[in-house]
This record gives C-alpha cells, sequence and structure tokens, in this order.
DNA sequence: TTTTAATAAAGAATAATTTCCTTATTAATT
DNA sequence: AATTAATAAGGAAATTATTCTTTATTAAAA
C-alpha cells in the first residue's frame, strides 16, 4: 500500500503536536451538535492554512467528503485513538514537589489516557501524604511497587540538577518512556523515549518576542 | 552591521526553546567551578549536532575561543538576559484548577522572569484562598487590580471551552503576551503574543513513539 | 620554536516542513 | 438537468531548520 509509506517514516512531530488542538475542537462542536467541519473551518480556528488540515488529517483513516468537510464525529473517535488517548496507560511520577504535585492534581492527563499511580519524593514532610488520592512514597520504595503495578512511564518534576539519577534509576526500573519536565537533558538508552518539556523554553519565546515585538 | 541581518528576521523558535536547556547545563557547571565549555561539550549533552550549539549562541554576544570553548560564566550570564529571565515581568493567571494552582506553585517561574501576582476563579471554594501566597479572586475583580498592577501577561489555565471568553477579557484588560495552556486555540488582535503550552500535545508525541516503536 | 590537534565560525548542502497549485468531486443553485 | 462554487487530496515549489564541509585560530605538546 502506497498510503502507508508516509506511516513508515512516521507521523512529523509538529502534525502530532496539532492534532490535540484539532480533536478539542472537534469535541467542541460535538457538544454544540455540529456534524460536519470543513478543513477551511478548522483552518481559520487554528490559524493555519488549510492545506496544513488535510495533510495532517490525511496521516489518520479520516477521509472527508467535497464540499462538506470531515464527519466531526469521526476526528474524535479515530483522533483520540490515533493519539493513544483512548487506551489507559499508567506512570510513576518522581518529585512530588510544586510542579509534580500540579500534575498529579491534573485530572486532565487521566482523560488523555495517562494514569499516575504512584509518586516519590525525598522529603519527608510529602512522603505518606495523599495528592489527589495519589500515594507518595519514597524513592526506595520503588522497586516493591514496580513488580505490583504495570508502569511505562516515567515523569521526572524533580529539580534539574537530579535529572539524570532519576532518569537512571527508572531505566533499571525497566520503565519505556520518560517525560522530562527540567530543562536539563537526560541520557538514556537508545530503546527509551524521552519527552522534554521545559515550561520555561515557552517562557522563552514569550519573553523573545515580548522583547523584539518593535515592527 | 551585517551579523544583525540574523536579528532582524528574528531567532528560529527551535533555538529559543534550546537555549533553556543550554542556559540550566551552563547553571551547572558553574555551580561544580567549571570555567569553559566547548560546543562539542554541549552537544554531547543535548544529543544534537555541535554546529547547532555554535549557530545557536551566534544568535547572542557569546563569542567562543578557539580550542577552548565559550566561558560558562557568559552563557549563564548572556543568555538570561537575552531569554528575559533576569528582568522581572508581572502576570495575572485566570484559572485557579488543578493545572493553575500547579503553575502558581511553581516558583521556578519566578526564578525565570515571571512574577504572577494574582489569580483568578469563578468558584467560590477556591476564592478568598491564598496558593503559595498569591490570592485567588473573582474574575470580575479584576478590573479594578489592573489598574494598580502593571500586567503585561495572562496565562490561561481554565477549561478548554472557556478559553476565548478569558482571552477576550485580556485583551479587554490591555493584557501584551498571553500563555494558553489549553489545547483550544484563540481569537486575539495581531499585536498580542500568544504562546500556546499544551501538555497534552506532548502526551500525544509520547504515546505515539510508544504505540510504534517497533523497529 | 615548531608541530599537532581541538575548536569556533562561516558557508554549502541536505532534510524536513509548510505553503502553493492543480485536479477531481459533489452539494447547492439555477 | 445543467451550472456553479466549495472542498478534499495529491503533487510541486518554497521555506525553514539541520547537518555537513571548509577555513582559520590557538592552546597544548614535541
Amino acid at each position: 500500500m502506497i498510503q502507508n509509506s508516509k506511516k513508515m517514516q512516521g507521523v512529523p512531530e509538529p502534525t502530532l503536536r496539532r492534532m490535540p488542538c484539532y480533536l478539542a475542537f472537534a469535541e467542541g462542536l460535538l457538544r454544540k451538535g455540529q456534524q460536519f467541519v470543513s478543513s477551511t473551518q478548522i483552518a481559520n480556528y487554528m490559524n493555519i492554512d488549510p492545506t496544513q488540515v488535510t495533510k495532517d488529517l490525511s496521516y489518520t483513516s479520516i477521509v472527508g467528503k467535497t464540499r462538506v468537510g470531515y464527519e466531526v464525529k469521526a476526528i474524535v473517535d479515530v483522533l483520540s485513538d490515533f493519539l493513544g488517548f483512548s487506551v489507559m496507560d499508567s506512570a510513576f511520577l518522581v518529585g512530588a514537589g510544586s510542579l509534580g504535585s500540579a500534575l498529579l492534581h491534573d485530572n486532565g492527563l487521566t482523560h488523555f489516557g495517562l494514569n499516575i499511580v504512584a509518586a516519590f519524593d525525598i522529603s519527608p514532610i510529602t512522603i505518606g501524604r495523599k495528592i489527589n488520592d495519589i500515594e507518595v512514597f519514597h524513592i526506595d520504595q520503588f522497586r516493591d511497587l514496580a513488580q505490583e503495578l504495570s508502569v511505562v512511564m516515567g515523569i521526572i518534576t524533580v529539580p534539574a540538577e537530579n535529572a539524570q539519577t532519576v532518569a537512571d534509576l527508572m531505566v533499571a526500573w525497566g520503565i519505556k518512556a520518560i517525560w522530562n519536565f527540567t530543562p536539563a537533558r537526560i541520557k538514556v538508552p537508545e530503546d527509551i523515549i524521552v519527552q522534554n518539556t521545559s515550561l520555561y523554553s515557552n517562557l522563552a519565546i514569550i519573553f523573545n518576542k515580548l522583547h523584539t515585538e518593535k515592527n
């Protein structure tokens, strides 16, 4: 099949980043009862080119109808599946500080297929506490829990200087993917998936635009 | 000046996203007392090409010394300034729910030049409370506070379906930049800066890699 | 003092991404 | 039934970002 050659080289990251926004938009339209939506409408909402939308959606099994657009329900269903939001994956979070406890509180993650089953820290103050019904353990207690629960993802929300230590632990635990919220870059074996999400990178982009806006 | 032509078309976003990581790395080296760092070392840490590092740093006033590298302290100082981390900007946050209160708790933002001076919500439960010493007001109370405090940025952490309403309010308040944490895309006048940061987009990228890792 | 090797910097080539263009389809209009 | 206009989809072109190549510099070694 020719169309599969696209999938062979993988979906571009910019496309994957846009897809959750298409999904959120479609979910909104579904609530309003709208049945079809055109690439033009989606593009207008996203402030991008309409062909970008059709190209992005062509990576999925969604097909549009000429002069009508895409079925809203199809976008919601197919995209949820495609993005892995409809199956639940389990995760451990290490670092129950400010950012960490924030994530523990965010039930949106559960809605998008991520179930944080336990948190770890080294501070005696947080250990033993429950944050949004998720218990915080001492990091040494991990090994036992790793056996019981099948966890694929580790979330790092410790200070940057401890990121590598935590990453090493997670790899030893047999974790498949690491979601790294620190600005530090971690070294892991090739087969481990790493996603870096630094809030401060976004801050840098805003500040840069703010300070060079004189056009 | 010829080298300024680069700055004229702006610094590429990928570069701006990498810079805070260079900064974090340099800060770590500074703590360890290392005086110089080469592009090769930085590149090795970041898992990128060394020329990428030199290209990125060439957007700033930092110059390296052949066979020695860059002065660590210069990277820290110049990059902090360049990224706008050394001047404090004030922000309002709207939506003191799970993600919102997480951000209020994150003192890292203060460290990187963002001071959240007040939060807003519509829930009677959160209004009046203080989160990490930041008071939560009813959203209607904003107008009065906007007068007193000079705030350039608005942070949106409400549910996606309310993002546009909040954005409209912020524009009316005279805000310059909006940091949008919802997967919804907002429509604002051209001169308003918008930075979209959706955690769920990052989740989509991880899930995609997890589910297509069979190579 | 001379040689060597590591490096920054500038430019060229490559790769990835986005935008543009064309074609075919089809719902709505006449 | 014929025409029109809006749209999806595929391919080409343009843009943007990354990687490769070359050159010049200079600290360290001989």
